[in-house]
DNA sequence: TTTTAAATATGATGATTAACATATATAAAA
DNA sequence: TTTTATATATGTTAATCATCATATTTAAAA
């Protein structure tokens, strides 16, 4: 009796999709609870019905990772990314659009900087976020290095993102990209 | 009449020092205007004769950099630093001394992902920070891009903050170490 | 020693925060 | 149609926030 049977769990989803914009727009501290029921079209009290607390909402919304579930849906395939598709990525998230754009963007250049100081539970899930992509970057290149190919993209976009002169802000974006190609392609070190 | 001569030069700075420390420890909202006086052995009362507000504070306390002001002295002497000094400010950089000591550490990596939610004259300053570090790191090889070491400097040693797995967190600097030396020094590409 | 201006401390404001307790609205089941 | 369990909304609390107005302390100058 009561609402639909499926509406609790639409409403939850709903909430989640709206702190998980609102935070990687505005940083986890940057919006409240009362901000994210809002978003979501609904009012502060309903919220702990749904999430023990705040940070409880932080790792649901860290946690599920659409691209990340594709990758892996794939890889379990034994369909591995051919080259081409990981650099479209790399176009991809090295972007103006994707700069300009962080509330649709990538959870690891928006709030990487304020997981430190929140909960283990946070800390752990981006363990795995950071293995699985370093993993898929590296492809089946042993010689390379997925973990220094995800901090510099996680990096370059971060300055883009802090600098004011916007010719200094392509300028990170363009001179990453080339150096990705390099790192994750044809790379010859030793 | 009054307190020494230098008395409020010398609180000045006090406050700026608290704040770089705490700030870089906890983020730009992590410590209040409250804290960062007690930090400083004061009391919050005082501290709008000292600035303007929080903002003009953060101004401040990003605008002086006793590193960068060094290594622009040293080129001013036209003493640019040899490749050994560069290599030493690399191994500090992504040490775990570095990672487990933010407040001790650099602006970059701890307060970046802030930066874009705040006043222009924050990301003015950071621009500048970003490409006075940029050059230094390039030093006379031209084809060497500072931007994008710099880049992979600072994610490395951010995501290497954010992870649970010690393993994996201690992977990413060492990593990271070793792309950059092929990046700052040696490099082949194209 | 007394005066005085500068520097810091105290007290308070209104806004916002996470969290909870209670009231109301919803629609399936009786 | 009435009952009822569920889901959301409203009201409230204690804490914390940036900021300011006013009081107190300080030591140089008179």
């Amino acid at each position: 009796m009561g609402y639909p049977a499926d509406h609790k769990e639409k409403t939850r989803q709903k909430i989640v999709k709206a702190a998980r914009r609102l935070w990687k727009g505005n940083g986890f501290s940057g919006a409240s609870v009362d901000k994210v029921m809002n978003e979501a079209g609904l009012t502060r009290g309903g919220f702990y019905a749904h999430f023990k607390s705040k940070d409880d909402l932080l790792v649901e919304v860290l946690s599920e990772n659409k691209l990340l579930e594709g990758l892996e849906m794939l890889k379990a395939k034994g369909m591995d990314a051919p080259d081409m598709q990981r650099k479209a990525a790399l176009e991809w998230y090295l972007s103006t659009q994707h700069r300009d754009h962080p509330q649709d963007g990538c959870p690891l250049t928006a709030l990487t900087q304020e997981i430190p100081r929140l909960g283990k539970r946070s800390r752990r899930v981006m363990s795995n976020m950071i293995q699985k992509f370093a993993v898929w970057l590296r492809g089946d290149k042993q010689e390379a290095s997925g973990l220094a190919a995800l901090s510099l993209m996680v990096g370059a976009v971060t300055l883009s993102r802090a600098v004011e002169d916007e010719k200094l802000a392509d300028e990170i974006l363009v001179e990453a990209k080339e150096h990705l190609c390099h790192m994750l392609e044809d790379v010859e070190y030793k």
